[in-house]
Order: C-alpha cells, then structure tokens, then sequence
DNA sequence: GACTAATTGCGACTTTGTCGCACTTCCGGC
DNA sequence: GCCGGAAGTGCGACAAAGTCGCAATTAGTC
C-alpha cells in the first residue's frame, strides 16, 4: 500500500515543471492507478479509486490519465482488441511488446533488443524521428496450444494473466 | 470501378466455406469497403455506401466487416491512435506496419523481413503461435521534420495522406 | 414454388469519452 | 495565516461508437 512514492513524486515534479496544480483529484488518481493491474482502462481506474473509497469523478481520471502518460508514470498501449484506451504503469519499466493470446486473453510481455535497433534501422531509413512505438503480435500461448487450461470461451476468463485486476475480458 | 471481383470471389468462398449466405448486405459493405482509401474506419464504409446510393444498415455493416477480417479482404489495424476501430485492405498486399507521423498524421507503410523473422523468433522462443502482428511507430516524419509542410496542428489536416478518402481526423 | 433458417433493418440502449459551467481548492504573495 | 485569482473539480448533459432483440425479409435447398 505504500510505493504510490515514486509515482507521486515524479507527478510532482512534473507538474511543477509545466506550471500545473498539484490537486487532489490527480494524487488519488496516482493512488488509483497503483491499485491497478497490469493493463488497465480507465473504467478500472475509476472502479479501483471507488473501490478504496476515494472519491475523484470520471471526467478528472479522464483528465488526469493524460497527464500521468506525459508524465512517464503510464503509458497508453492498446494490448487487447485496441478498441478502447488501455494503460500500463511505465515507471521503472524498460519497453517491451505485447504478445496477446486470443485464447485466454492473457498477454506476455516481451523485449528484444534485436527488435529495437531493426526498428531504429526502419526509421532512420525513413527520416522518421521515432517517439515511441507498439508491437502487438496476436495468436496462441503456449500454454493454451498445449490444451492444458481452462479457455476463454465459455468459462472464467482464465485467472492466471500478466497481473491484471480480475476481469478485463468484460465487455457489456 | 471494377476490381471488386477478386475481394466478392474471396468472400463468396469464405462464406460458402463456412455455411454462410451470401446475402445482399454483405456484398454491398465490400463495394462500400472498395470505394474506401487506405485506412478507413468503419463510419467510412457507411459513408462511402451512403454515397454509392447503396442501402445498407449501419448494423449491418458492424456485422459484416468482421467477416470480412476473417474472409482475409480487410485487416483490422490501429494505424492512427488506436482508439476507434480502423481496417485496411488485405488483398493482395502484403504484412506492413506503420509509421504514424504525429504532425501531419499520415501513416508511412513499410515492411520488413529482419524484424519479421526477429518476431518469428521471439514467438518460437515463447512457445507462442501467432496469427498475426502489428506494429505502429509514432514520431514524426521526414516531410514535417524539415518543417517544410503546413501543420496538423490549426488548419487543414494535410491533404497527402496514404490514400484515405478524406477526413479521418474529425473526431466529434 | 414452397419452406426454413440465416440475415437485415430498425430503433432503443449501452459504453466510452468530452464539454460547459458553477463551485472549490491550490498556491504565491503579503 | 489570510487573500485573491486562476487552475482544477464535480456534475450532468451530450456525442459517438457499438450492440442487441425482434419482426420482416431473403438466400438456398428440396
């Protein structure tokens, strides 16, 4: 329950750097998202933040979530279907892709070092200048292709995940 | 004009291949997609059938676009932001990944064959099947780096595009 | 041509996200 | 410690994107 430190602090600073309020409604904001999963929407933050009470309305997560982005505290992925917005804590954590598993839902996180300087190679070919990028690789995880597990479709959304709250799979 | 016949062949065999009916609403939305540029969304394909004084439901078109996905004639992407669901073409062309320019907004198409076998790799080395990849590069393009284009940012969202119909960037 | 299950059209509804605005709170100055 | 003004919040209304149930229609089959 304690660690929201590093996070807070650098909101800190990072507000102060841009001349911007550090308020209460974006330090429970912080707070909610430390109380997240792995990846996470806003609807998480904002059940997470009620969840322990605090109250912050929709629309300011809504308006606060960008700010930790620019803060480096999250970063906005689209790990799942990339259908609606998705986050991830970005703090203390090197870059790394996404595989996705269509079964179970699960998704692995992955880096590769190899990945990255063919992407710098891409770029530089291009003249892009590169802020950040996304590699999603959808398909099958091991442990689905070997059978061994409950699968997504009819039944629990598999409780083994990447560290995930309960239940992203929900949809309606 | 004429050009839908391989994308209709493709669908009539898929849908056959899957006991499905070959119904009028399906092969007006793959005359809408024709009509559609590169990355369109699927408000797009409405619009373009609108245009094309073809009839057709907008549920009907939010039902027959994922078949199309699976008959292999569009391929589900998040080239710009990632938010609302966006599609592109499939025939005929082969795997890309983007390079989405934050300035201009237009999306550079590239491919290569290191970073897939690098992709090939890192799955094999997961145990993981996959069925398909995606990767977006944000940053910023030569064009916009050199400064010499007028910006996304107030005014026009600059017309050289990838080949999109027309006006992806409105949002509300 | 008749039959039947799949599909469509339609509108109502849900979800996700944004906006304007009055009220509150932060924070620098005194 | 208190003040003042601007930044930020809460709120509800709204908009866009999608989905759903259901009656009417239609593609395929016999």
């Amino acid at each position: 329950m304690k660690g929201s430190g590093e996070a807070a602090k650098r909101l800190e600073s990072f507000l102060r750097s841009r001349g911007l309020r550090l308020t209460r409604g974006r330090r429970l904001a912080v707070e909610a998202v430390e109380a997240c999963g792995a990846h996470f929407g806003i609807e998480d933050v904002d059940a997470a933040a009620r969840a322990k009470g605090l109250r912050v309305h929709r629309a300011t997560i809504y308006r606060a979530v960008p700010l930790l982005v620019e803060a480096g505290i999250l970063r906005k992925v689209s790990a799942s279907g990339g259908d609606r917005g998705e986050y991830e804590k970005g703090l203390g954590r090197e870059h790394h892709d996404h595989l996705l598993c269509l079964d179970c839902g699960r998704s692995i996180e992955v880096s590769s070092a190899a990945m990255e300087r063919e992407q710098a190679r891409l770029c530089a070919q291009h003249g892009f200048l590169a802020v950040d990028h996304q590699l999603r690789i959808r398909g099958y995880c091991a442990v689905c292709r070997s059978g061994g597990r409950p699968r997504a479709t009819s039944g629990p959304p598999a409780p083994i995940a990447t560290g995930a709250p309960a239940g992203r799979p929900r949809r309606r």
